[in-house]
DNA sequence: CGTGCGCATCGATGGTTGTCTATATAGCCA
DNA sequence: TGGCTATATAGACAACCATCGATGCGCACG
């Protein structure tokens, strides 16, 4: 059990932080952020970088190159993985939304 | 940064693990489930009494002690918690399928 | 060219974690 | 009481991780 390559745990261990989960909630509010935007007095440039790698090797993250600046943005098949996940957990009683091949009807309580 | 007391990150990092995500994919499938049952020939006893007590911690599960044997479930707190933590992370563009209220109709597809 | 800036990498270090064996605790039964 | 079973705890150890300072690399602008 020592070497994680499950890709859900990979993705869980990515979020697993409060510094790299500060940098996800970022990326979902505002969609690409640049790594000059994700910085934080509390911690050092490599230590950023760091992060970012992690989240790039988990899978979360690509970064695209722009002149002097990268561009972080969350990967789409990161996302699918994630919903997938995340609604895999839970009350047997209350069913996940997943969002699978089937259709939702949504039906108002009946009192 | 060093002591994690954000309940979030506490709640990730106890799912962030092979032998603990298995055993909430347990409890998310059966409900509740006897300590008895979730050995696993690769983990000694105490490994797995090291992981029950680190999602117990983490506020994931709660034990039921019956006579000699221990029943976990999923604690519906962290479930709600979990909820809205992985429906805060994803693309601007989709928004999080988070339940509501209202009850939900499975409706197979039309072809 | 060279200088400056943004970011990545290297190497070191202290704290954390997953795992084990050995032992303790708690409940059942005879 | 004593023995048996299930689970927790203690202590130890190796692997891993978050962090830092120092350094390297790529790109823009003189």
């Amino acid at each position: 059990m020592r070497r994680h390559t499950d890709p859900d745990v990979l993705l869980l261990q990515g979020a697993a932080d409060p510094t790299r989960l500060a940098i996800l909630r970022q990326l979902s509010d505002v969609g690409e952020v640049c790594a000059c935007d994700l910085g934080h007095p509390d911690i050092s440039q490599p230590t950023l970088s760091h992060h970012l790698r992690v989240l790039r090797e988990a899978g979360w993250i690509t970064g695209d190159r722009r002149g002097t600046w990268i561009w972080y943005s969350l990967r789409p098949e990161a996302v699918v993985r994630w919903r997938r996940l995340s609604g895999g957990i839970g009350i047997p009683g209350a069913p996940s939304p997943e969002p699978d091949r089937r259709r939702l009807a949504v039906v108002q309580p009946t009192g």
